[in-house]
DNA sequence: TTAGGGTTAG
């Protein structure tokens, strides 16, 4: 059977007074949807700059409302990003340009971004510091560091010149790319250039927590004590989380009770952090001890408080018990967000429970919009369950929401697909990737592999073939289907 | 978009 939207029975909330509850937020506008979906369904630019330039109502945040929709589809996102661009009466922000290169160097178009760049410059928009830091970032995550170095060495060629913020966002780049200690070495050759300060100390000590290498992160502490710098409320958090990251949970607690013993005013993100570090390691009552003191303390949980506490539970103890701090949350006037809804609807996919996870994802649309773990959590639970039909249900009503499918759903489905060797199943993997390719994502040499190795196996030459001459879009094939 | 807490399977 399929899930049809309306056959869902919606559950009502308990207890939730209309007092402490905003307003729902707004739907995006009517015209967002069409507009978005009409650029999805052009056949090429020519027609499409037509249609564009036939609307006049353009206006930034309209422009930055459809590069967000169709931020999983970058193709078509710079397509529209491109037709605009001539517009007699509109033109771009540089807002809008920091989005398309963002898109573009997500795709790793590499010409398309210092294309875009000097777009921005001869119309005197920028690059600035926002836009370097967006391809700082996609350069270090596309494991390019060094490059990254080298460009954020010479922005002020571009006539952007670096300050302390643009140089601390770089460093906390490289930190949480795992490249702590690249980042230290470049804090100590440049903190006199750019005054190094307490924040540049803090992400480096961040970095090293995020490596499991607390001593490191105690080296720095001391380090930026040593060169006057008074450690931060921060830079105390960061080392109670360093603890908890890397096991150390007799340290983690001891740190903390050194922190409230020398009047460090302890706040919730210390006290989410305990939750949180000693519920992960199946440290449950703990966990929930230190939930139920800290409003006794005088600090107040937050939404996030709450989402730790419902992950513990979910991962290590009940899903229900979980729904109890859920319902608590709620009672007690929290507005849940979607990381809340997630790791309820997470937990209910895994205790085998996929109509109630459907429910909540139905009552969290008056909360917020699903994101797209939101449709890969169930669209992944369906496929494990070897319900293919009703993931599919549910990926093809994705095109009306607020998210299209990402690379993740591309490849939980294709996976899937590819298990039983039918050739109908085939066909429809074979699709899904022609379409995903389309879409700016290159599928994974394992992936690409198995889609071919099935459609042969299967009788499916054809569209074999056909996959094998898209080769060009996404780089070198596998040596046994090379041309 | 200058730092700390809450989502992700294998």
């Amino acid at each position: 059977m399929l899930i049809a939207p309306n056959r869902i029975v919606k559950v009502h909330r308990p207890f939730t007074t209309s007092l402490s509850k905003p307003p729902s937020p707004q739907p995006p506008p009517p015209e967002l949807t069409t507009i978005a979906n009409l650029i999805l369904s052009s056949e090429d630019q020519k027609s499409l700059a037509q249609t564009l330039h036939s609307l006049n109502q353009w206006t930034p945040n309209l422009v930055h409302s459809i590069l967000k929709r169709l931020w999983n589809h970058g193709p078509k996102a710079l397509q529209f990003f491109n037709a605009l661009d001539c517009h007699p009466l509109y033109s771009h922000s540089s807002t809008a340009f920091d989005y398309a290169i963002d898109i573009a160097a997500r795709m790793r178009d590499y010409r398309t971004i210092w294309a875009l760049m000097h777009r921005m410059r001869t119309q005197k928009l920028g690059p600035t510091r926002k836009t370097f830091a967006i391809i700082l970032e996609r350069y270090v995550s596309s494991g390019k560091a060094d490059k990254a170095v080298k460009i954020f060495l010479s922005m002020h060629e571009y006539g952007c010149q670096q300050n302390l913020s643009s140089f601390n966002s770089f460093l906390d780049v490289l930190c949480k790319s795992k490249r702590a200690e690249m980042a230290y070495k470049l804090l100590k050759i440049f903190r006199g250039r750019f005054r190094a300060d307490v924040i540049s100390y803090n992400v480096i000590a961040n970095g090293f927590c995020l490596r499991k290498q607390t001593p490191k992160a105690l080296e720095v502490l001391r380090e930026m004590i040593e060169r006057g710098l008074e450690p931060t409320l921060t830079t105390y958090n960061t080392l109670l989380m360093g603890f908890f990251r890397a096991g150390q949970l007799k340290e983690g607690w001891k740190f903390f009770l050194q922190m409230k013993k020398r009047k460090i005013d302890v706040d919730v993100v210390s006290y989410t952090t305990i939750v949180h570090g000693f519920g992960v390691v199946g440290e449950v009552e703990k966990a929930k001890k230190v939930f139920g003191e800290m409003v006794g303390a005088g600090v107040l949980p937050s939404v996030a408080t709450y989402n730790a506490m419902i992950q513990v539970l979910c991962k290590k103890d009940s899903v229900a018990n979980a729904i109890v701090i859920f319902d608590e949350m709620l009672r007690k006037g929290y507005i849940p967000n979607a990381v809340t809804y997630n790791l309820v609807i997470r937990g209910l996919c895994h205790a085998g429970k996929m109509e109630l996870a459907i429910d909540y994802m139905n009552r969290m649309k008056d909360d917020c919009e699903p994101t797209i773990q939101t449709f890969n959590v169930i669209i992944r639970y369906y496929c494990n369950d070897g319900e293919i039909e009703k993931a599919l249900e549910l990926f093809k009503d994705m095109n009306g929401e607020s998210v299209l499918p990402n690379l993740d759903t591309y490849n939980i489905l294709i996976s899937s697909m590819s298990v039983r060797k039918k050739s109908d199943d085939m066909l429809l993997a074979g699709k899904l990737l022609i379409e995903m390719v389309d879409r700016g994502y290159s599928p994974r040499k394992f992936t690409l592999n198995r889609v071919l190795n099935g459609l042969l196996v299967t009788g499916n030459q054809e569209l074999a073939k056909y996959i094998l001459r898209m080769q060009g879009k996404f780089g070198r094939l596998p040596r046994q289907f090379r041309l």
